[in-house]
DNA sequence: TAGTCGTGGTT
DNA sequence: TAACCAAGACT
């Protein structure tokens, strides 16, 4: 037997869960464009679906395709991020739509190496959009899909904290031949991972490959590798650069520095995490003392 | 490669 | 209730 057919013994019950279980996300439409698709993927870097979709829908109406996005100061495109997190994902968006603009005619990509020369745009989300947007064959192994690897066939709670090259060859193994089929194989493995193989509470009882997971056979073993996290947040750089720009994005235009310095009391690092949101490009200071989205 | 980069819901 | 976690990228 060979291994394609080994593998459609995982690929095959999943493939069919997900056409029964598959949520219906507006990314996902039949008539989503390769910009909405993009525009999703960022967004979603680290960040639940729930709290994405109000503002891809405000996104997409507002800039339906990257031209029009590139038309507009990256200021405006860091003000309509809101509170999705990590703001300089925004600010890359709107530096690919510009590159997308000038060194591609205005249309998205199509090819890895292309996509993956854009700004923000690493191998995971290049390999997602060219499955999703284009239905190219590619292994797309994100944090669901590594999960569901990890229990699945390495009989692990968890996979390793960082990408290791034997899941890659793990994941381009399981492929299916046919792209098409590889795609949507790609997108049913992470909506398993999104909504059965989930990190803390499984679903196992709802799991279409319940009877040939390793991790089930190993009796369900709970993780043994060192602390996967880290870092609280009440206090650090990350929440004080978010406060200055939540006030920056609440205003309509420029801002006095006595306006910033009110939401933060350490004025050593509110100055440090000011310099920083400048030099990212977040944003601008102007030469009056006040301060503004980039223009 | 390990640290940094937001935010808020869930357990 | 504090910790965990959510379709990562970049340096």
């Amino acid at each position: 037997m060979n291994s394609t057919v080994l593998n459609s013994a995982y690929t095959a019950p999943i493939l069919d869960w997900y056409d029964a279980n598959a949520r219906e996300l507006p990314w996902r439409a039949p008539d989503a464009t390769p910009w909405g698709i993009l525009v999703s993927e960022i967004m979603l870097q680290q960040t639940p679906v729930a709290r994405v979709l109000p503002v891809w829908d405000a996104w997409m109406t507002r800039w339906p395709e990257p031209a029009a996005l590139a038309a507009e100061p990256s200021g405006e495109a860091v003000r309509a991020w809101g509170r999705l997190g990590y703001p300089r994902r925004a600010l890359r968006l709107h530096e690919s739509a510009r590159a997308i603009t000038e060194r591609h005619g205005g249309e998205v990509p199509s090819s890895h190496e292309d996509l993956l020369a854009l700004p923000g745009i690493g191998a995971y989300t290049a390999a997602a959009v060219a499955s999703f947007a284009f239905k190219q064959r590619h292994a797309v192994l994100d944090t669901n899909v590594r999960r569901v690897l990890a229990r699945l066939l390495s009989g692990d709670e968890y996979p390793p904290k960082s990408q290791t090259k034997a899941e890659v060859a793990l994941a381009e193994s399981l492929l299916p031949v046919d792209p098409p089929t590889a795609a949507r194989w790609a997108v049913a493995a992470m909506e398993l991972g999104a909504l059965v193989c989930t990190a803390r509470t499984p679903r196992c009882a709802d799991c279409p490959v319940f009877d040939r997971c390793a991790w089930q056979r190993n009796g369900r073993p709970a993780y043994a590798g060192p602390p996967r996290r880290g870092q609280t947040y009440a206090g650090t750089d990350r929440q004080c650069r978010g406060r200055i720009l939540a006030v920056l994005r609440a205003a309509e235009g420029p801002v006095p520095k006595p306006a910033i310095d009110v939401v933060w009391s350490d004025a050593t690092q509110r100055e440090r995490a000011l310099d920083t949101l400048v030099a990212d490009g977040l944003v601008a200071p102007l030469d009056d003392d006040h301060y503004t989205l980039p223009t």
